[in-house]
DNA sequence: GCCAACGTTGGC
DNA sequence: GCCAACGTTGGC
């Protein structure tokens, strides 16, 4: 078991449309670490849903349905997707100033790497932050 | 809207 | 293969 965050514009698309939708297409990544990162994803990977640009917090747990495969969006290259389905939102929303400030977090890629759509997480950073979420799996 | 950080491109 | 120029991302 694999533990990922995500990053998603909420007004490009949004943990609550995952929600509604049930499923996603994660597709559109064209940085080669973050497709790398998805490549390694495996079918039931728990994703932590961050909402950048506007809110700025990790909102929710998603769920790797369907390992990669090429990425029907990418007209040329080399690229990847994989399928997303929703778990659950935290019931506190984590905020990003939080993570940053987090002794525990300070290794996390959001806080080395900002701008990487797709990163791993480790099982005790992924812990942390469900407990700042108040949420259990 | 600005700007810093980072990745990619392309000339040499 | 180096590095300057440029584009993109994303926090502020």
């Amino acid at each position: 078991m694999n533990y990922w965050l995500v990053k998603s514009e909420p007004d490009v698309y949004s943990f609550d449309r995952l929600t509604a939708d049930g499923k996603t297409r994660w597709d559109g990544v064209r940085n080669y670490q973050a497709r790398n990162n998805l490549r390694a994803m495996k079918t039931g990977d728990f994703c932590l849903f961050y909402h950048s640009n506007i809110g700025l917090e990790i909102v929710g747990i998603a769920r790797v349905l369907k390992e990669h495969y090429p990425d029907p969006t990418a007209e040329k290259g080399d690229w990847s997707a994989v399928d997303l389905g929703p778990v659950k939102p935290l019931k506190r929303p984590v905020p990003l100033a939080e993570i940053k400030a987090h002794p525990a977090l300070q290794q996390f890629g959001l806080v080395r790497n900002p701008r990487l759509s797709v990163m791993p997480a480790t099982f005790d950073e992924f812990s942390t932050l469900l407990a700042l979420g108040e949420t259990k799996l």
